[in-house]
DNA sequence: TCGAAAGTTCAAATTAGTTTGAACTTTCAA
DNA sequence: TTGAAAGTTCAAACTAATTTGAACTTTCGA
């Protein structure tokens, strides 16, 4: 066993590993993976910044997986690098406002959904205008109005989400 | 080819098929299988009340897909049952108002986890408080505390981002 | 500048999630 | 009542998503 500091024990103890496990479920409800949660539960229960190799030690998982966790979540905002370090490594902290988190996930998660699904409707309502069938023609158009509708409604509310969400 | 109505023809046409992409795609954001997106947007896009067995012949689903599908979309309140039908048949027909399917997507897939969520850090947070260092046990607790305001920030807001989709 | 440590990439292996299909139960018209 | 059609169940097969690990690039202290 490799001689390392009291914070940075190989393994998790028991608490630690079930404030984890309540993030590993929290991002699969909000269908993002496993490693994902990992790492930030791990942050988020840390008293100093980490780097890539305290999440390959003590999560047990590879070098790949913590690389590519820790650039999804900076795409989503939810951690940020800490400069002036000692060493060579790049350190993390996790951001911890909910404010700033939600606005991360609907950004990167929810809002390219809603754009291109838009697109995708505005054509399909396009072709549905040119239908030969008068009452198939209203139909869709009808249906496809009201899911152009519930997009907007959809692009409306993430913002007041985000900020009904800031505390 | 057996014969049948034009409205039941066997394949969908493009149109449909965009259509319910659209929804597929739609589903797969919200976490749910493909099959629950394909039967909805088959029953978004029909004028009339469909049974099991149009979804097996015109998505080319299995049987126990098409059950299962139903299923959960009559438990998230998506489709309801059209009585009165003349064949031994239960047909049904798509819930189109966003106020609703929103209500059933949070009561089924968030609301669980929330509340199973606000249990566990309850749990937590009490084993925290028993912690022999008292910085570690200090920065737990107010990390766990943060965590459950989370969660109940969280809890507060489904009502009104219901009410706020409801046209 | 060099080379060892840090970090990245991505094809293959693994794991998780979905769908199938066959056996089963239920329903209802004759 | 009965049996054929409708609907359900769930273990196995399949598919999709994640993780691994080895080869690679980048960085920076000596």
């Amino acid at each position: 066993m490799p001689e390392v500091l009291d914070e940075n024990e190989y393994e998790l103890d028991p608490l630690e590993r079930q404030v984890v496990a309540v993030f590993v479920d929290g991002v699969k409800v909000l269908g993002l993976p496993r490693s994902i949660g990992e790492i930030y539960g791990l942050l988020f229960i840390s008293q100093e910044a980490l780097a890539l190799d305290d999440f390959v030690q003590r999560l047990k998982m590879s070098k790949g997986s913590a690389s590519q966790g820790i650039r999804m979540l900076k795409s989503l905002g939810a951690v940020r690098e800490v400069d002036g370090s000692a060493d060579r490594r790049t350190y993390y902290e996790p951001a911890v406002e909910l404010k700033r988190l939600v606005g991360g996930f609907i950004r990167e998660q929810i809002r390219p959904h809603l754009d291109s699904g838009k697109t995708k409707i505005n054509l399909l309502a396009h072709t549905a205008e040119a239908l030969d069938d008068p009452l198939r023609r209203k139909f869709l158009s009808e249906r496809l109005e009201r899911l152009e509708s519930w997009m907007t409604s959809g692009g409306r509310v993430l913002p007041i989400l985000q900020r009904l969400l800031g505390q």
